[in-house]
DNA sequence: GTCTATACAAGGATAGAC
DNA sequence: GTCTATCCTTGTATAGAC
């Protein structure tokens, strides 16, 4: 039937558009902070009419949460294993090359949620309290039970975790300062694999653990 | 003479104000970000008339880039004094409680710069150009020089400074999550303690250095 | 489903009274 | 030196044409 036809393309145009917006959203509120963004610059920036912009999301405020909601998704999928049982030393390395990868391949999804914390998590306030509260306490745990079998020096598992995420996501945040320092115009491929391998090294050597990978 | 007095006194009043405009502006501007802030809520947080917020400071762009300027001093007059004949390992520890300290009294100050970052550092990228970028020069030089004299693991200077900086920070900047992680309100004063030994701990041991207080 | 035109509100800035 | 009243721009949102 035609109904159809004309709903799968209306669909498809939707869903592109849809995309095209949300991701020139995520640009713009990085760089103008989220009261700093205009319907309009965000319009532009997708190549669309402002009203379609408010077509697709309702609000300024719905829009932004889309954002969130689609960089908090991508997080949650590359969250990396780890169980009681497994190694420290291979458990955390591949979390800590992970969080590098991802850290410089979308600084700006870490961005927007930095922001987003510093401002005192508006918006995000509620998975703060409940799932990230959540995850945080069950890795401690498992941390912690590695620290009981003798497999790791014993340190405070949650200055660990934060340790892990903020030397990490530093080079997304703070990716501006990073590469003023090196006078360089961004990251090269080379770049994440040092980052990673320093890290590597003194949050293990940190822990009573032998990085598999020399400096 | 009258003048005179009147002058003075109306020297003390500017002063007066001038601070307390500041230090609303502070507040405001790291809740809502630059474009997010009003000159209404800047007044009205400082008790003045929006008028006069204008009259001090002439423009919103102007009254921003002298709370940047106030926080860059701050900063500066708390950088510790580091020589390569001096110890690694009680030079990095003293860096470290100093920079928690910070954090962790004025997280405001370290907020603003954060955002400033993230948005590319629109305001401040001559700063990290030119001060910023040669004061980490010196610093690299020193560490790499105890580095030859064998004093410490040879480690990329550059990237030890920025983790020192991060895992820091992270305590100022990320307050609202590592609070809500925490369940507490507020950082308690064991808090400053807790994280200057997690954070010399690992670092020195990174570093191949002794630190002097045990986890 | 898409876009033009417009209503309505908020905010930066200043003129001019006090 | 201080504040009230006002101008003008920008921005969100929507009504209604196509």
């Amino acid at each position: 039937m035609t109904t159809d036809i004309k709903k799968y393309k209306s669909g498809k145009i939707r869903e592109q558009n849809s995309q095209k917006i949300l991701e020139a959203a995520e640009i713009e509120f990085v760089k103008q902070g989220y009261k700093g963004t205009s319907m309009q610059s965000i319009s532009d920036s997708a190549g669309l009419p402002k009203a379609n912009v408010h077509y697709y999301f309702k609000s300024k405020a719905k829009l932004y949460s889309a954002v969130l909601k689609d960089i908090v998704q991508r997080w949650n999928e590359v969250l990396t294993d780890m169980n009681e049982d497994g190694d420290p030393a291979e458990t955390l390395e591949s979390y800590i090359k992970n969080k590098v990868e991802l850290a410089i391949r979308y600084p700006n999804a870490s961005k927007i949620f930095a922001t987003e914390i510093i401002q005192g998590a508006p918006n995000v306030k509620e998975y703060l309290r409940t799932e990230q509260r959540a995850w945080i306490r069950e890795k401690c745990r498992i941390i912690q039970s590695w620290i009981d079998q003798g497999k790791m020096t014993p340190v405070d598992p949650e200055k660990l975790i934060f340790m892990i995420w903020s030397s990490t996501q530093h080079y997304a945040d703070f990716e501006t300062q990073v590469l003023t320092t090196a006078n360089k115009l961004e990251y090269e491929p080379a770049d994440v694999e040092h980052i990673s391998r320093f890290l590597c090294h003194m949050i293990l050597t940190g822990c009573g653990l032998t990085p598999s990978n020399p400096l």
